[in-house]
DNA sequence: TGTACATCAGTGAACGCGCGTTCACTGATGTAC
DNA sequence: TGTACATCAGTGAACGCGCGTTCACTGATGTAC
């Protein structure tokens, strides 16, 4: 009998590695696919290739995932406004730049968007609520460098609910049709000075 | 043998009635008692007392009951909105008022007020479409009477973009407890005009 | 370097749950005559 | 006014579905010696 090497018996990947990683991901694809309400630890875990109770040692609820994949949006979400406007040349345009790429994602990355701001999402995570921290310092410094630091926090929540409104209203077709979706955000991003 | 009259043997409201009205009735209150994953085709029944398979009668899916709901949402909103604006002065205090009351009518009716802007209901309910118009004629002709009728829908939508946007990140948590709300809603207001 | 053993992170079967949906049924209601 | 009958709007049992959760298990990994 050949004693066959134990490495080529053996299952490569009877542990995952990183599988808390990988649901993650595949939590943003379902999202992606196939929206919010497909979203279950179940189909996470098929996703990701593993048994349906494989995630329980990563994820005690589905709630605790939900906050992990928000928090990884919002991690995304802050790189595309530093992207978005690296190059503006002052103050005013950096802070319309960061309008504009608010809006553009939220229209690019709908899903992972609106479960950002889901209430169904807890925001015990730790994750979560350090990269909503770097979105929100993000935004009042950008405030602070156009209208200066009184009042600040006031005005940064009131050119977030701007821009987020629009987004909001937007992605969830509440504007009636006839209204141009260009000119609206033309005569938002004025309102950003 | 005794032969009892019919009436007293025949159960009074086999037939409902109203069965519709009363889904909706029920689907509200289990909305604010419980959310909107609550929210299904059986509860309903349960809370308006009739079986669970009455309802198929008057809702083929859940969506469809989901969208009447939303639009009795959008009925009382209007009167809301009608209501907290009628004694103002001029037209200045007038659209003010109405963002207040707009504000007031989301931290009031929270769940409702979430349904009514939910991507999950569909929009094509007759009922839902005549009552999201209504609203929004209401935005406009208050605008317009602050601003003029030139470029008015665009900046109808962006006033609401701004009441609606702070309505959400607010109601869903999502700015940070170092902001006052207070002060970030006058700073809010002054862009009204 | 090898071996024993504890722990970690998977598997897969099983359970109960509430859901939407279907079905044959039946009481209540409306209408034709 | 009464009667026959069609239709409407309920009932309650049954079905299949996917979900979260639990359980005994087992292969893989890390550590002590």
């Amino acid at each position: 009998m050949l004693e066959l090497p134990m490495t080529k018996t053996r299952p490569k990947n009877y542990h995952h590695g990183d599988l808390r990683e990988a649901l993650i991901k595949a939590g943003r694809l379902i999202l992606e696919e196939q929206g919010i309400a497909a979203l279950t630890l179940r189909a996470c875990a098929r996703k990701a290739g593993v048994s349906h109770a494989a995630p329980q040692h990563h994820f005690a609820t589905v709630a605790e995932l939900l906050a992990e994949i928000a928090a990884s949006g919002f991690e995304d979400f802050v790189a595309a406004l530093d992207k978005g406007s690296a190059n503006a040349p002052g103050p005013r345009e950096r802070l319309k730049a960061m309008g504009r790429s608010y809006i553009a994602f939220a229209h690019a990355n709908t899903a992972i968007y609106k479960l950002m701001f889901a209430a169904e999402v807890p925001l015990k995570s730790e994750r979560l609520q350090f990269s909503m921290k770097a979105a929100w310092n993000q935004l009042v410094v950008a405030v602070a460098a156009v209208h200066g630091s009184e009042n600040v926090e006031a005005t940064a929540a009131r050119v977030w609910s701007l821009v987020h409104g629009f987004s909001m209203l937007t992605t969830t077709r509440r504007l009636p049709p006839t209204v141009d979706q260009d000119d609206a955000l033309e005569a938002l991003l004025q309102q950003l000075d």
